[in-house]
RNA sequence: GCGCCGUUAGCUCAGCUGGAUAGAGCGUCUGGCUACGGACCAGAAGGCCGGGGGUUCGAAUCCCUCACGGCGUGCCA
């Protein structure tokens, strides 16, 4: 039942094949030709509800045309007690399914009986996923990228839980490693500066220069006034950045929180350093051979696994040469591990100690140069990253404000952050913005992020929730409940517009497998504008209120599972179904 | 240089494993409520699917090549 479309699609190609076989049986077509025929929903419906190209695909190995074999099938189809009232032949050879009313009236019965599980499957069922996003560094506040990362991986892990996957979100917190350092000594002069005059103290080149870090700075001299004034750098840094990171960390959940976005865990890189891990981790490696030093740093072979990586996939080595491999830095000469070792470390533990079957993580498409070197020291450690860790790329946003690009860095500080954003933009919009074009370069420009209201098409989709709710709450004014499928008489149900509308219902299950199977929640997005688009087109067209009662109740069964599968993907998406707007 | 992503209507984008006349929203133009929510609907205009080659019954989709745009190619993270 819960893969009504797939079912139906299935059965298409079960029915062709039985007719082939009848057709071998006859004498009629030749027997044990394989043939890899495809069943489409054709873009026209005046070619029938279902195709399948199995005539043609089979035209060269039978050596008849197209047209003829699409005869014979057709000669030896039995469609007694199938979805199917009908079946022809057109075109080059497709053959053409029609529907009947028996499958029109189990959709909507599976979408009464389901529910808000309307749409689940158990495709990903057993499978322990991890879905890795934003872990934006905890030194300033997120900015739209985050907050892009933050609703595709929640949107995502939402996606696979549909199917499925035993689904944990994670954040990971950079709170180790050289940003940590930078973090601190830009701290330390802003705090200084307060204490000593700005003149007196000179701002590390490459520190972070935003307001935030001179506010933290403040805020720490007035919690310890001169305390540090005089303390060593080491004790003074260490200070200064469990402040900034106590301080920070809490916003960024609260941020995430106001994106209703909420994680199972949020691991700390530190914990991985402070264990040991991340040292054992380096040494593993060693000790199977990936590793060499040299110029007092310890380097990871990354060349040497990508290559085999790429020679098993067929690549030539012509091919491997041009790619210029390169090697990673695992311990740096000043005996301070890397942050990519500590990655390595991190994404072990994943699979290893916490036995995930799959890891998704969530980046910004400027970390692509990241992925295969990830992947490969996991097959390195004979944890097959190549399959088993899967990276999403997001393009990044680009910010305009009145036409101009604003660079979205933390050093910069002009950033507009993520909770700027919220304060412009409500939320239920802006999660629907994000996640409606994973792939491709958003340009934001904040001018217009105003006007992105009213075209944002999330509204057409609210509407039409809010518009069947309404119709639901004058016709139980009238003393109409919406009745139960038993009682439907599906006969009524059979203008264009319902038929479309049906249809688009029975969709909702086949677009979450493929968001599932691409990584990609953006494929609800656009169901659910269609499918408020089927409903504004039904209503326009048949009237509820005020027919005969039995047309009154057919159609408002159809508008309220309409309501029921609209709701059912916003929350997919995390937006609310209004009731009113 | 090499690599990854992208290029489809004026703008933003769909197009599922190659299929029938390439779709939608916004914008433009023209229509549609004395009746359930007009934040809606209908219609029109607008395309050598970046260029060129190839594969086949059939290409926006697959392969090669070129062009353009973004990003990457650190003892940064």
């Amino acid at each position: 039942m819960i893969h009504m479309i797939q079912n139906a699609k299935d059965q298409v190609l079960a029915l062709t094949h039985a007719a082939y076989e009848a057709a071998v049986a006859a004498g009629k077509l030749p027997a044990d030709v394989a043939v890899r025929a495809n069943v489409e929903i054709p873009k026209d419906s005046a070619n029938g509800d279902y195709t399948t190209t199995f005539a043609l695909a089979a035209a060269k190995a039978m050596k008849k045309s197209p047209r003829e074999i699409a005869g014979i099938l057709l000669e030896n189809l039995d469609l007694t007690g199938s979805y199917f009232a009908s079946a022809e032949i057109a075109g080059a050879g497709f053959l053409n399914f029609r529907l009947a009313e028996k499958w029109y009236r189990e959709v909507l019965s599976a979408v009464e009986s389901e529910g808000p599980a309307y749409g689940r499957s158990d495709a990903l069922k057993g499978q322990r996923v991890m879905v890795e996003f934003v872990s934006a560094n905890p030194t300033g506040p997120m900015h739209m990228g985050n907050a892009r990362g933050g609703v595709l991986g929640d949107t995502l892990a939402a996606v696979l839980e549909a199917a499925g996957a035993d689904v944990w979100r994670e954040f990971y917190v950079n709170d180790a490693g050289n940003q940590i350092e930078k973090f601190a000594s830009s701290l330390e002069a802003r705090y200084l500066q307060i204490l000593l005059g700005e003149e007196a103290v000179p701002f590390p080149e490459d520190g972070y220069h935003g307001d935030d870090i001179k506010e933290l700075a403040q805020a720490f001299y007035e919690q310890y006034g001169e305390q540090y004034k005089d303390a060593d750098t080491a004790s003074r840094h260490a200070a200064l950045a469990k402040f900034g990171l106590e301080r920070n960390i809490p916003k960024m959940k609260r941020d995430l929180q106001r994106y209703k976005i909420e994680y199972d865990q949020w691991f700390f890189e530190s914990t991985l350093h402070e264990s040991g891990y991340v040292a054992e981790t380096v040494d593993k490696l060693t000790e199977l051979g990936w590793t060499y030093e040299q110029e007092g740093a310890l380097w990871l072979a990354t060349s040497r696994i990508l290559a085999e990586n790429y020679r098993k996939a067929g690549k030539s080595e012509k091919d491997i040469e041009k790619l210029d491999l390169k090697d990673d830095v695992l311990r740096r000469a000043n005996g301070f591990y890397t942050y990519f070792a500590a990655d390595i470390a991190y994404h072990r533990n994943k699979f290893e100690k916490r036995g995930f079957d799959k890891v998704i993580n969530v980046w910004g498409a400027d970390h692509h140069g990241h992925v295969a070197r990830l992947k490969g020291a996991m097959d390195a450690l004979g944890l097959d990253g190549t399959h088993r860790l899967d990276i999403v790329l997001m393009q990044l946003v680009k910010l305009l404000r009145d036409g101009e690009v604003v660079r979205m860095s933390k050093r910069t500080g002009k950033a507009i952050s993520l909770s700027d954003l919220l304060d412009e933009v409500p939320v239920d919009a802006a999660r629907w913005f994000f996640n409606a074009k994973p792939d491709t370069q958003m340009d934001f420009d904040l001018g217009l992020a105003v006007r992105e209201d009213s075209e944002n098409p999330i509204y057409y989709v609210e509407y039409a929730h809010a518009r069947i709710c309404s119709v639901l709450r004058n016709l139980a004014a009238e003393g109409h409940a919406v009745p139960a499928m038993a009682e439907v008489d599906m006969s009524l149900l059979s203008g264009e517009t319902e038929i479309a509308l049906i249809k688009q219902i029975s969709q909702f299950c086949e677009e979450l497998r493929l968001a599932a199977r691409d990584y990609d929640p953006s494929h609800i997005n656009r169901y659910l504008v269609e499918l408020a688009g089927c409903f504004h087109r039904f209503y326009t067209v048949c009237r509820i209120k005020g027919e005969a009662p039995a047309v009154l109740a057919a159609r408002l069964k159809l508008a309220d599972t309409t309501r029921s599968v609209l709701k059912n993907g916003l929350a997919l998406l995390g937006v609310e179904a209004p009731e009113k707007m």
